[in-house]
Order: C-alpha cells, then sequence, then structure tokens
DNA sequence: AAGGCGTCTTACAACGTTGTAGGCTCGGAG
DNA sequence: CTCCGAGCCTACAACGTTGTAAGACGCCTT
C-alpha cells in the first residue's frame, strides 16, 4: 500500500539510491534530478520507513521512560517534561508503567525485548534495591532517576532528598513550629527517598534541639492522597500534640489536608503544612501548598540530555548529578505563625 | 555486540530458521534440538531484534497516544488507562503532546513519518475542527477520542456531554439551586466539550423553565486550574447572584473554588459547585468535589480494544461509541440544599 | 526392497532502508 | 585528441528477522 523508495525510484526513473541521496540531502544531485524525485516523492505521498531505516541504522529515535504510575501527579508531569525535551531533540517516548508489578517487574523491564525498540531507557524505580545494582548493568544507555540505588554503573540524576527535608523542616521552625509530624514515612527503610527525607527531617530536628518523637511518624507504603489522609488520621487519633506537618510528598499533604480538616484542625492556624514536589496542584489548592520543588524540570531535560549523550557515544565513567531545590513559600506554611 | 539469530544458529549447530522455529514454537522440533538451541540461547543470552521483527512483520507492537498534555490530570489519568490496557494486550504505548502547537501541529501529527513506528493511533484533538474531517482519512487505524470532530471516517469514542451536563445541571436544580453560573465556557464554540456541555446546561435550565442569563457564563480559553479562578472572579465581580457552579471540567472547578474562597463564599453554602471529569483528585479536595464520571475508564480500554480490532484487520463502516455517565455526588454539592 | 508420507531441518528471498564501491558523462588541461 | 577528475548516479550488500519451498531422514506400508 505505503509508496517505497522503489516505487519513487521507479516514477522518477532513477534508482532507489538517488532517491535515498534526495531525501538526505546528499549534496551532488543534479537539480533536475532532484526535482523529479521530489515530484515524484509528493505524487506517491511517499514518507521513509522508519522501522526499515531503525534496522539499517540500528536507532529508533525514541527512548523510553519507566515511571510507577502515570496517574500520580508527580510523574505524569514528569513525563509531560521528559516527552517535550525529547521532542525538542527529535526524539519520541514510550512510557511503561512498572505499577504495582514489583521489584521482579522492574527488572524485568531492564531486559525486556522493549528495550531494543529504543535507544536508550530513563527510569524510577520504586521497589528495586542496593542489592540489584547488578541489573543495572545493561548493554543500553540507562539514566536512572530517583534514590532506589546509589553507586550504579549508570548515569543517576537525583534531587538532594536530605538537605532539601532539612530545609524544608527548618522552614517550619523557623515560622515557629516546634511539634513537626510526618506523613509518607516508611518503616524500616535505608535509602529510598522516603528514608532520606525522613533523615533530612531529623537532621534539622537534632541541629535545633528538638527532641525526636516516634509518635509524629505516621507511616504509608503508597503516597497516594487516601494513604496521606489515613496516615494523618493515625497520628490525630493517638493524641499527641503537634502543631505542624511534613508531608513527604504533595499528594500526601492533600490527603492530610484533607483529614486535618475533618478533625476540625485549621491550616495554617491551628497546623502548618508542608509538601515536597511542588506539583501543579499545590499552587490552587485550598489553601495553597508550601512545597520544596525539587527541580523537577531540570531533572526532566538532563534526563534526556544525559541519554542522548550516552546514544552518542559518550563514554565516560557513570554520574551523578543533583538537582537544585527550593522551598516554595504558600498559605499552608507561612514563613512566620502568628 | 548483542547476539542475533545466526550467533545462535552457529552456536548450537543448527540453521538460523530453526532458532527462529524454537523461538515462535514451531511445533516440529526435535526435542534435543530444542534443548541445544535453547542453551545457545540462553548462553548468547540472545533477545530478539524487534525492530527487524517489525520490518519483516509490518508490526511494531506499538500504538501511539496523542494528547493535548499529560500534565492535566484528566490525560494523565487517561494515558495511565490506555497504557495498562495496551500492556495486558502485549502492545506498548508511546505518547505525543501537542501541547500548545493548534491545529497545524495536529494535521502534522497525523502525517508524520512517525505513524509508521506505531501500528495505531488513538488521538484527542484539541484543535482541529470539522473542516478538517477530510485529514482523518488515513491508512493506519485511527481512533479519535473527544468532542471536535463528528461523522469523521474513522472509529469515534466520545461521552455523552450534552446528557451528562444536563444531569449535572438538573442535579443542580434538583438541589434547589436556580442560579447557575458556568465557568469554561468557549465563546462561539458549536461543537467541542465546552459548547456541548453547555448546550446540556441550557437545556436543564429550559426544562425548568429557569431563564438563562448570559452574565453567568464565565468564559476561558483553557481549562487550567488559574483559568478557573480568573473567570470565576470575572463572575463575581459582575455583581450578579448566584447559588451554583457547573464547571465544564474539575481542574476548573478547583479553580473556582478557589476564587469562591477568595471572595468569602463558602462552598457548598453559599454557592454549590459541580464539576466534570471526576479526576482522582475530586475525592480529595476540601470541600470534596460533586461531578460527572464520563466514563474514562471505560473509554480508556475501549480506545485501545477499538484500535486493536482495526490493526487486526477489522473492515467495517465506521463506529461512534459512547460512554456511559454517572453523577458522583460528593460534598460540593450534596443532593438537598439546607 | 521400494515407494510414500510425515517429521524435522535447511537455503533463499524478502521486508525498506543506507553504506560502499564503482561506473558513466562531460569539461578542461596537457 | 586523449586523459583526468569532479560531479552525478547506480548496483549490490547488509541490518535481523520470518515465510516459502524444498531437501533429508526415517519409518511404515505393500
Amino acid at each position: 500500500m505505503a509508496a517505497t523508495l522503489h516505487d519513487v525510484a521507479r516514477l522518477a526513473g532513477v534508482s532507489i539510491k538517488t532517491v535515498s541521496n534526495v531525501i538526505n540531502d546528499y549534496p551532488h544531485i543534479r537539480p533536475t534530478t532532484k526535482e523529479r524525485v521530489e515530484a515524484a516523492i509528493a505524487e506517491l505521498g511517499y514518507t521513509p520507513n522508519l522501522t526499515a531505516r531503525s534496522l539499517r541504522s540500528g536507532r529508533t529515535g525514541s527512548i523510553a521512560l519507566a515511571v510507577p504510575d502515570l496517574a500520580l501527579a508527580y510523574f505524569a508531569e514528569l513525563a509531560a517534561s521528559v516527552i517535550a525535551a525529547a521532542e525538542a531533540s527529535g526524539l519520541v517516548v514510550t512510557i511503561e508503567q512498572t505499577g504495582s508489578g514489583g521489584r521482579q517487574r522492574e527488572l524485568d523491564l531492564l531486559t525486556s525485548p522493549r528495550r531494543k525498540m529504543s535507544d536508550g531507557l530513563i527510569f524510577s524505580p520504586l521497589e528495586m534495591s542496593q542489592d540489584d545494582v547488578a541489573h543495572l548493568n545493561v548493554d543500553y544507555p540507562l539514566v536512572l532517576l530517583g534514590e532506589r540505588i546509589f553507586e550504579g554503573p549508570t548515569d543517576h540524576l537525583t534531587m538532594r532528598n536530605v538537605e532539601a527535608a532539612r530545609a524544608a523542616t527548618e522552614y517550619l521552625i523557623d515560622s515557629g513550629r516546634r511539634r513537626i509530624a510526618i506523613v509518607g514515612a516508611h518503616e524500616g527503610e535505608l535509602i529510598g527517598s522516603a528514608a532520606l527525607r525522613l533523615q533530612g527531617y531529623r537532621e534539622a530536628l537534632e541541629a535545633h534541639g528538638i527532641p525526636f518523637d516516634g509518635r509524629l511518624i505516621g507511616p504509608s507504603i503508597e503516597w497516594h492522597r487516601a494513604n496521606g489522609a489515613r496516615s494523618m488520621r493515625e497520628i490525630i487519633e493517638r493524641g499527641v500534640a503537634f502543631d505542624a506537618v511534613f508531608a513527604l510528598n504533595d499528594t500526601l499533604a492533600f490527603g492530610a489536608m484533607r483529614a486535618l480538616q475533618e478533625a476540625g484542625l485549621r491550616v495554617p492556624d491551628d497546623v502548618a503544612v508542608m509538601g515536597f514536589d511542588d506539583i501543579d496542584e499545590a499552587q490552587y489548592s485550598i489553601p495553597s501548598l508550601t512545597t520544596v520543588d525539587p527541580g523537577r524540570a531540570w531533572i526532566a531535560r538532563t534526563a534526556v540530555s544525559t541519554v542522548i549523550e550516552r546514544i552518542e557515544g559518550l563514554d565516560a565513567p557513570p554520574r551523578l548529578l543533583l538537582a537544585d531545590f527550593e522551598i516554595v513559600q504558600r498559605e499552608s506554611a507561612p514563613a512566620v505563625a502568628r
């Protein structure tokens, strides 16, 4: 059905290679020939078969992005930025969701034959751990996002979780809060965003001589809104006093605000709320959410440019790239408590 | 670098076709041969080259999904569902964002050589209009989502916008509201979600003998939160009385609730708010949002199965498939006003 | 013992593209 | 007039896979 180089070549009365040369702007083509070929291309509505081109060139012109779940605003916004950045470099993005498939699903993803369908992978694992570091030894360009694995054999982009969480906590302390609850901790976790942010929290407390109180820690495996609300209710039901909440991400924070309201606690009057991620919604929630912008836009852009460098053959030791963060001040936690 | 059928064949001492047969579960293979081949495959870590397979078979094993912007929750959740449904059928999804590229961007997308990289396209246009219907005559499986074009030459999935908007408006009327503002109308639009939902609104008013008041209509081109807030403020500043708001999507509703709060109006006490889309956030906003579930999950599943049917060669006239809707009652608009 | 048939395996071509090597034409220099 | 080289174009092979046609082998039937 679709026209091929052969069809165009026959119509234009030249060899297929000449047609190919016209398409690829090879310099030495007689203008009249070029014209004839272009006319034939237009007449047949020829477009190159990218699959064949891929086979020949070894490049697919696409990169894969693997995230846990696009329905999570953080990953959706990350994906939007990655797609935009890739497009600027002429690449398309296929998205894989690891969902609730767990560790095995993530490992399978790394070795799936589908990897051959893209030139590289930007991977944000959720379940893999340091023990799986060997699985990252793959023969295609791989850029790792997140905090599950360190010192791997690949380029790694991450945020300054400890420093950012510490800064967020100190912001709450500076605004006059002393009893700061946490929502979203993963119990027993050593690395991973939750553990690192928790560590930043503890460092901030310690630096200000505030004792750590385990009863202020609300655990939660997943980071959906519902989990934030549940975790917050748990803390409230313990009857322990608190005047601020640091939610380990924005989504949890929205759930937590919801639970606070149900309990008759006012934000920020009774309880200040700090999030983490600065998703779009944080600007428009009621109250709007004070949060940490962990440099998501930079991460997306850099992930794409980094994977492209590797695709183009850059041979350098694995790099660890850290995004800058910023506290975005909004209503849920004003700089100074009244 | 990577092993090919040739390498495996050489190691196992058979022809490449035999290896291919083993991989594709061709029945007549001697068990000993099969074993030897499988051992060779394991030893070399062979995985098939999907690009070559695509070239040979004409199938890429991937479908494309084109949406305006993944950062919009509705499309992110749609994409998540589409990817999950596609995966269940062994397909990957590449996502294209048309963003602010406008009509031309959408038309280009339909003819881009990239279309050859996937077996079909699920397309949710935002700018194309009925005049562009001819552009939908493409030679690959195309499933259209949304309300921009009707009676096109392709399968079309859409929601019952008029009926759903009418039901939503009647819900507000039944709960005792009479002055119902609209947020998100597109002025002068004839088809498209905005126009259809506005039409449903007018039908409901008319059916209940409530006069239409143009001063209650808040226009807005884009449907981000900020637009909802701006449009709502505009209506408030007109000084016209109203006791309910029908936002043409949830995101607008959140923006509108924000503006209402700033103006000292309580939801739902002073003003009831109705959204449209039932995005995840609607459950957890404060107050939670009464909204219309337009059947997004069904649309995603059906879009994938429909495009697959066409990929598999189904030859049938273009179909128009309508999703069922449902009013989801939450706090922002209780069934009965006090 | 020969023919036939079913089982297993192979060689070859093809999918549509691009790199390589080489051939033809024409103008200008020797 | 011949030779050379630049400019333009072509034939062929290759990327890695699978469909087709056919070959080799062994077993059963007659």
